[in-house]
RNA sequence: GCGGGUGUGGCGGAACGGUAGACGCAGCGGACUCAAAAUCCGCCGAAAGCAAUUUCAUGUCGGUUCGAGUCCGACCACCCGCACCA
């Protein structure tokens, strides 16, 4: 159970119930759910991320990565909700205000704990080639994320002074065309400048309190100020260029600093064609005259030759970028670097529902892990939640303990992990779910790497990079032996429903809604209109969730299952109807039916020969455990179902047909085969089945080998061939599998159908494709 | 802007380049019944025809092929991911 979260706490807040109590309800709730289904789960190896008895081994884990130096503090930028006195994740900013309060957000600097998952970025990168079980999407997604660029740092110096600017640019053979220099509003260099400089200041307040939220990037206005400094330009220093503080230059990204050149960037050209700074082009297209060439409003960004570049006139774009670099690294100013996206991962959260972070700070020995003998640290049990902010850092004394190195009072860090810090490992503790340790090594390398992950795909990026990287770090640090979790992957789709508003615009619960037969809604008690909301994923907090429960309670676990398998491809979206149930129900009904007209028929020894409908039912019986088993193998789970309707068609058809010889016992096996293919959807009905057609034998169908097919019953005694004149359909014949060309197409030609097609014509060419199809080409 | 995906009956969806619509749901007609439920049988893309059958049809337009829902190109619509990433 990934159970640490803020839903809990805000549940906290909102109905003053203890965070482990909600969550421990929940789960107590969820598990009897998951039984009633008939889930094949191993409950001895069931747990909670918000035990002691598996955060314990988590903090273990994190003091092994201190120790391997894949942890770092730093300073960095957060959303801060100044009324709730808490730091916001991206999500929960809309429209610049705090989700809950209302109020503007803030950014602020804090000092974070970060997992150094930027070490690994290139292997991160480079292994999702192999994982050939993996959907190509997903990989991209991960590739994107982690987003490689080359490119060159170089640091430009500030005229009239010592310091120095740095900037990351993909470009360096656009360094000619360079006309202003820009750094982020949260740039130390802008914070030195609004040091004296109130303008300035006051622009880089109003870029952090709008941030890079939707609403400045869709308006896409660039806005700058001219801090009045110059920096040098690296080949040419005579020359120097303006350096402007601009909203749309990222410190997280990069330096936090670029040089602009606006002829070959579009964010650079719009940028100076609002402040009227210089457009110098360098790169000019093939076949373009370097006398008559110049830009406008579009930046040119394709392939050409440098020009207006010194050193760099007549080199093509790649190699002119090489020299360029070159260049940088022998004037000692810059060199050519891998630049990535990918940033490293703050795990830190001011939250009381997560894993305590075990270090101690000391004011005299500075931050100390704590020992392993005193893990785990305990979230204590005696918080409130009647103030904002994190209610470890209001405990009265949790947080003050001794310092573990000089015995000096100290504090406990009151941050708690990122919950997906939780999930990034959970897989490898199964695999010893009670180890004194956080995992031992026979029981990972026995079962790690996972054979087959499912999950779904709004866990394309963080959860699965993040337990990629766990896996790595864990192997540097000794506790596996694998590079990757995760060996298949298997992305399902969401399930939608539509949502609904009540009169007093609160959201209500599917079961709380009447459907009238005129389209509107009402809710069912009180009759008030509903507003019917779009058709969208499940969420919580939009109520629009189904119980499958209620199936269960009304049709049973077989059908609920049955049902839910049977309609759509499970890796497709789906909006959730209940139009189905009944019919999955009815076949439920069916199945058991089949099997009770057996009743007194005995087992007996398969017979030496079979009548013509035996055949055909042996054949249906044989062909249908080739074709589920197919389909259970390609998660194609709505297309094993239908198989089995077509078997049990087959069934009810030899049921009617006249007695012969063997036909009991070809109807046996398909019921019993019908039972056994249908277990995994139905384990309950094909227990019960199985049973009644072998009181005797002693065994669960869940203890037998999977049916295999015979090969020779897969084999039909007859095929059909479509014919066709010109490609279309104008007949078909019934002839004996692999029946010799010549054969064939004498029967085709001797259809009346065809030979009407075929009146008065040539035929010109015969395609015959054996078993399949017949192709006449015809001239005239 | 960049990247990816999807588009087939009233609905969910099947379909190694080879009979488009398997299977289910809904619907219509019938049997059984005093009646209902349950069950069973038949029909069920569109148009024409008494019928055999014919024509059209897998978002649009083109191409490759004896043959295209499937492969290729362009476009349209919708969905998803990332996004002032230098």
């Amino acid at each position: 159970w990934d159970a640490f979260g803020l839903p809990a706490e805000n549940a906290a807040r909102e109905r003053r119930v203890h965070p482990a109590k909600w969550t421990y309800e929940n789960i107590a709730n969820m598990r009897v759910e998951l039984q009633r289904m008939g889930l094949s789960l191993e409950w001895e190896r069931e747990f909670a991320t918000c035990q002691p008895e598996y955060y314990r081994h988590q903090q273990k884990l994190f003091l092994d990565f201190l120790k391997a130096g894949l942890v770092e503090r730093k300073e960095s930028w957060v959303n801060w909700d100044p009324v709730d006195g808490t730091v916001l994740a991206n999500e929960q900013v809309i429209d610049g205000k705090g989700w809950r309060s209302g109020a503007p957000v803030e950014k602020k600097q804090l000092s974070q704990r970060f997992l150094s998952i930027t070490k690994y970025a290139q292997e991160l990168l480079d292994a999702p080639d192999k994982l050939d079980r993996w959907p190509e999407r997903v990989r991209l997604m991960q590739a994107n994320w982690i987003g490689r660029s080359e490119g060159a740092r170089l640091a430009f110096s500030l005229d009239g002074s010592d310091e120095t600017v740095e900037v990351y640019t993909t470009r360096p053979d656009t360094l000619f065309g360079m006309s202003f220099l820009a750094i982020a509003p949260e740039h130390p260099l802008a914070a030195a400048v609004s040091a004296r400089d109130p303008a300035a200041e006051r622009f880089v307040a109003e870029c952090c309190s709008r941030g890079t939220s939707e609403a400045t990037i869709e308006t896409g206005e660039k806005l700058g100020y001219d801090t009045g400094l110059r920096v040098k330009h690296p080949f040419i220093p005579d020359v120097t260029y303006p350096v402007w503080i601009a909203n749309f230059v990222l410190m997280e990204y990069g330096t936090g600093a670029i040089f602009g050149c606006p002829g070959h960037d579009q964010r650079d050209m719009d940028f100076a064609r609002k402040y009227g700074l210089d457009v110098t082009p360098v790169v000019l297209p093939p076949g373009a005259d370097p006398a008559t060439f110049s830009l406008a409003k579009e930046a040119y960004v394709g392939p050409g030759t440098i020009f207006n570049s010194g050193f760099l006139d007549g080199l093509e774009v790649d190699a002119a970028k090489r020299a360029a670099i070159e260049k940088l690294e022998k004037l000692g100013v810059g060199q050519g670097i891998v630049n990535w996206r990918l940033r490293d991962w703050g795990v830190s959260r001011q939250r009381y529902w997560g894993c305590p972070i075990p270090v101690i700070h000391c004011d005299a020995c500075g931050v100390v892990p704590v020992p392993d003998d005193q893990l785990p640290v305990r979230l204590p049990d005696d918080v409130t939640f009647d103030r904002p902010g994190n209610p470890l850092d209001h405990h009265p004394t949790w947080k003050h303990v001794d310092c573990p190195a000089c015995g000096k009072p100290a504090r406990r860090e009151t941050d708690t992990f990122d919950t997906f810090v939780d999930s990034s490992w959970y897989f490898a503790r199964f695999c010893s779910p009670t180890a004194g340790v956080p995992m031992t090594k026979a029981a990972v390398d026995h079962w790690m790497p996972v054979d087959q992950y499912i999950g779904g795909i709004e866990h394309a990026i963080l959860h699965l990079l993040y337990s990629r990287f766990f896996t790595r770090a864990m192997k540097d640090i000794g506790h596996v032996s694998v590079n990757e979790p995760f060996a298949g992957l298997f992305t399902q789709g969401m399930v939608n429903h539509e949502s609904y508003r009540g009169a007093d615009n609160r959201w209500l619960y599917p079961e709380e809604v009447e459907k009238r037969t005129d389209g509107s809604a009402a809710h069912r008690e009180t009759g008030e209109p509903v507003t019917v909301g779009s058709v969208e994923a499940m969420s919580k907090s939009k109520r629009n969730t189904i119980d499958p429960g209620a199936i269960i309670a009304r049709y049973g676990a077989d059908t609920a299952r049955w049902f839910i398998l049977s309609d759509n491809p499970p890796d497709r979206d789906m909006e959730w109807t209940e139009s189905g149930a009944a019919g999955a129900f009815r076949f439920t009904q069916r199945v058991f039916r089949l099997a009770e007209a057996l009743d007194g028929v005995r087992a007996e020894m398969m017979p030496d020969a079979f009548g013509s409908a035996g055949r055909t039912l042996r054949r249906a019986t044989h062909r249908c455990i080739a074709a589920v088993t197919e389909a259970l193998e390609g998660f194609a789970f709505n297309v094993a179902v239908a198989r089995l309707y077509e078997l049990a068609n087959a069934i009810t058809d030899a049921e009617r047909a006249a007695p012969e010889p063997g036909l009991a016992w070809a109807r046996r096996e398909a019921v019993e085969t019908l039972a056994r293919l249908g277990s995994p959807m139905m384990p309950h009905l094909a227990e019960e089945v199985y049973a009644r057609l072998f009181p005797d034998n002693g065994h669960l169908v869940a203890e037998l080998a999977w049916p295999e097919a015979e090969p020779a019953l897969l084999v039909a005694e007859s095929v059909t061939i479509a014919v066709q004149v010109m490609g279309k359909l104008r007949a078909t014949i019934e002839v004996a599998p692999n029946a010799p060309e010549d054969i064939v197409l004498a029967e085709a030609m001797a259809d009346p159908n065809v030979a009407k097609a075929l009146e008065g014509k040539r035929v010109v060419k015969r395609v015959h494709v054996p078993n399949r199809i017949v192709n006449f080409v015809v001239a005239g």
